[in-house]
DNA sequence: CGCGTTTTGGAGCAGTGCTCTCGCTTCAAG
DNA sequence: CTTGAAGCGAGAGCACTGCTCCAAAACGCG
């Protein structure tokens, strides 16, 4: 009981890592075919040759499972904005900017069920685990880096004559200054929490058909439009 | 056969839209109990008082069900936003964008389940009938009527030095306007759409739970300000 | 009134999430 | 090395779902 404390735990818990592993990659193949409501836990269990049943030695709900997809899924993309950003010059911001929001949207376009999972209707009960909560806020930690980059190297100047923040956000805006935005202005961070909201309201509806006969000519440019215009307004060039 | 063209139809008929009406609104009411997931036709039919295999004679499947009402739902919010319009004087631009945006958001709060039918992940086999198109119109309608009326009136002077909306976007513009916006330049349409896109995202990112740990004081300033801000950048002042 | 259309009731199929029990295997401490 | 506990898979079973089929009942029009 009180030895053993790191690397290659003892051979059950091995292959039991490895089951779980197993489980939740026939189950993230089975939500890309038919969706976050087909995916069937006995199902999962019939294509690896176990019993229902067993499958909850290792998630104790149907929901549970999902849950550890959505926190893979936020891991994804935030792994693919985090990769996006670090390809670019740390000094061209705008590209940086332009870098992360494609990478958004190429994600949820090569993965649109997955996406569906995190930016959908909250699927189980509707309470989103604490869990989520740091794989979460890793695509918002890279595009307020940019962000601070810009305001150090004093290329970030926001769009005059907007309308400020109001009073009642300065404490929400203190908290996320100590746990990202540095020094940016209270303007400046509900403008980002805005731009942030537009990108991926923009792949939210062009996912989910709302451009259908809206936009049909060339929405990767239409996209892209987004992203530049944000960048314009946050001052990014 | 042949007679009985308009009103009061045959006594079966009208017990039979009666009967309609009434699945629909225990369906909606246990939707919005328990969410979409949990809409179950052997439950509505309980709550009726008849078995569930009734219910295939009025609903060919859940899914239809489902449909319905989500055209039902997109029509709440469009009545919702055309009353809020027409309670504005008509060259008071400014006040009725507010109105409108302020109205989708009450709205989906008022409303948490039917919103998310409309706007969180297609939850049926993920086809969007074309019944739905017309009713998921009317929010467009009234937001491009005002930014028609402000242009007639000399009223639209969209923000200087955003990027343009792209070439291959003319296409899209040109449908739109002879659907929509009238004589509203490429750059207005496609700034409107972002506009557009911009609040359903926010009202979506608050009720789905994102900005938890994010805006937590008080959202509907934060709200306001997101259409307040658009409004500017469209030049509704 | 009578007959045909419409509606309903009930049984049944295939599938789901989840629980419980019963043996079997593995592991670690005595 | 033995023994007892913990972990594990198999199977049966419960309550529920959407949906189909068919016979019985209700209805309404000629």
């Amino acid at each position: 009981m009180v030895g053993r404390m790191n690397a290659s735990r003892t051979a059950r818990e091995r292959v039991r890592a490895e089951l779980i592993r197993e489980i939740k990659d026939v189950a993230r193949r089975q939500l890309a075919v038919e969706g976050a409501a087909g995916l069937s836990l006995r199902a999962v269990a019939r294509e690896l040759g176990m019993v229902s049943s067993a499958i909850y030695r290792y998630f104790p709900s149907r929901d549970e499972l999902l849950t550890a997809l959505i926190i893979e899924a936020f891991d994804a993309v935030g792994a693919a904005v985090e990769e996006a950003d670090a390809a670019c010059p740390r000094d061209r911001h705008l590209d940086r900017w332009m870098a992360t929001c494609r990478a958004i949207r190429a994600w949820a376009l090569a993965h649109p069920h997955e996406y569906a999972l995190i930016h959908g209707t909250p699927v189980p009960g509707y309470v989103a685990p604490q869990d989520t909560a740091v794989a979460a806020a890793r695509d918002g930690i890279v595009m307020a880096g940019i962000l601070r980059d810009a305001l150090e190297a004093g290329a970030l100047s926001p769009l005059p004559g907007l309308p400020s923040a109001p009073p009642s956000f300065a404490a929400d805006a203190e908290r996320l200054r100590q746990a990202l935005f540095a020094r940016l202005s209270d303007d400046v961070i509900l403008l980002a929490l805005e731009a942030w909201t537009l990108i991926y309201g923009t792949v939210s509806f062009e996912l989910f058909g709302m451009y259908k006969n809206v936009i049909e000519e060339d929405r990767a440019a239409a996209f892209d439009h987004v992203a530049l215009t944000q960048a314009h307004i946050l001052g990014l060039a």
